[in-house]
DNA sequence: AAGTCGGGGCC
DNA sequence: GGCCCAGACTT
């Protein structure tokens, strides 16, 4: 086979663009740093994988921080108090995956002798890991040989080869051709860079084609706009539900809090007391769903979109003498809202009924 | 296979 | 305003 016919491997090609252009991410183990022989903490590895399901690089970092500085071990989390770890989550979403994280703490702090189980099998017994992160800890944090497939290498994937099938149908032939390409030598850093490559160059929008390593083997650079892969089902439009919140300030500021149900939506986090959220657009929202009589004021609304729904919250607001009974709940100072396990959505409402209910947002 | 589950950054 | 993001879990 003469040089001049002969093309690189993809593997290869992606690997030495990662060598070149790979980001420096506080849970990652750079091609430098493993050359001077550090090597990468399952610990690190798994919470940043879990941090990073559906949420973005920047909005993992600080939280990342606080908790490897509060909790530096799988068995430090274990121990740690569940109430403590939700109010370290508070803001990042997707609560189920706070619940989880405790639980799989737990799981290999006490049955797998505080060890991460080093195969993707293994891996994905415990509970919040899923095949993404189970292929994805065992490709990064064990040098295994698994495909690494998510939102980034999908993308990559469904361009490099033209695929017409829609996700998520399309997801076990992409599995399949993540597969055949990946290398036997170096699968945690091909998994890394494929996603840093879909995600700094193989953009959902305006892609960097012409900065590509695989722009000679791409199927659609060329032919059609990238920007139409991956093929998507038609996604559902988004109802909107309305609700009231009722935040009550007592005579030395403090703010009545109260705990949602563990299971559901923002399961197990802490809210003002509110009405349900009800799909129906007719009647006003009252007071009706008011936790203790008060002159409840009404203070504006907001709005918050979630995944599969949007809520209009009509904000309502009083000062009152703390009363003996106002049911299930607690005082809390204003001073001390900050560390609560409030939800983006309950901070908003606390905000437009007391405007300096906060400090400050926390940066990275 | 479809529905549930947050929040923010980007255009 | 819509789209996307290092998805998992339930039904």
């Amino acid at each position: 086979m003469t040089q001049a016919h002969r093309t690189a491997a993809p593997a290869d090609l992606i690997l030495a663009w990662y060598d070149r252009h790979h980001r420096d991410l506080p849970w990652r183990v750079s091609p430098p740093m493993a050359a001077r022989g550090v090597t990468p903490d399952p610990y690190r590895i798994w919470l940043s994988e879990v941090m990073l399901q559906q949420t973005t690089v920047g909005a993992v970092k600080s939280y990342f921080a606080l908790f490897t500085s509060r909790w530096p071990t799988v068995s430090d989390l274990a121990n740690a108090d569940t109430e403590d770890v939700m109010k370290s989550w508070a803001g990042l979403g997707y609560y189920a995956r706070a619940r989880n994280l405790k639980k799989c703490a737990e799981a290999v702090a006490f049955q797998h002798g505080g060890v991460f189980p080093d195969t993707e099998d293994g891996l994905k017994t415990l509970p919040g890991i899923g095949d993404y992160t189970a292929a994805a800890i065992a490709a990064i944090a064990f040098n295994r040989k698994s495909a690494v497939l998510d939102g980034n290498v999908e993308r990559v994937i469904s361009r490099l080869h033209a695929i017409e099938t829609p996700l998520p149908a399309a997801k076990p032939e992409m599995r399949t051709l993540v597969a055949a390409m990946t290398p036997a030598d170096r699968p945690g850093d091909f998994a890394q860079a494929m996603m840093d490559l879909g995600a700094t160059i193989c953009t959902p929008r305006r892609p960097a084609c012409a900065l590509c390593p695989l722009n000679a083997d791409c199927r659609v650079l060329g032919r059609e706009d990238p920007e139409l892969y991956p093929r998507k089902a038609a996604k559902k439009e988004k109802p909107v539900r309305l609700g009231a919140a009722f935040v009550a300030e007592d005579e030395t500021g403090a703010v009545f809090l109260r705990k949602r149900e563990t299971s559901g939506l923002l399961g197990g986090m802490t809210e003002v007391p509110g009405s349900a959220w009800t799909a129906r657009i007719d009647g006003e929202t009252g007071t009706a769903a008011a936790p203790f009589p008060a002159e409840w004021q009404a203070s504006g609304t907001v709005t918050h979109v979630f995944t599969h729904f949007e809520l209009r919250l009509t904000v309502y607001r009083s000062k009152i003498s703390r009363i003996a009974d106002a049911g299930e709940g607690w005082w809390q100072p204003k001073e001390t809202l900050d560390g609560e396990a409030l939800p983006t959505v309950m901070k908003k409402a606390i905000k437009q009924a007391i405007p300096d209910a906060f400090q400050k947002a926390r940066k990275a």
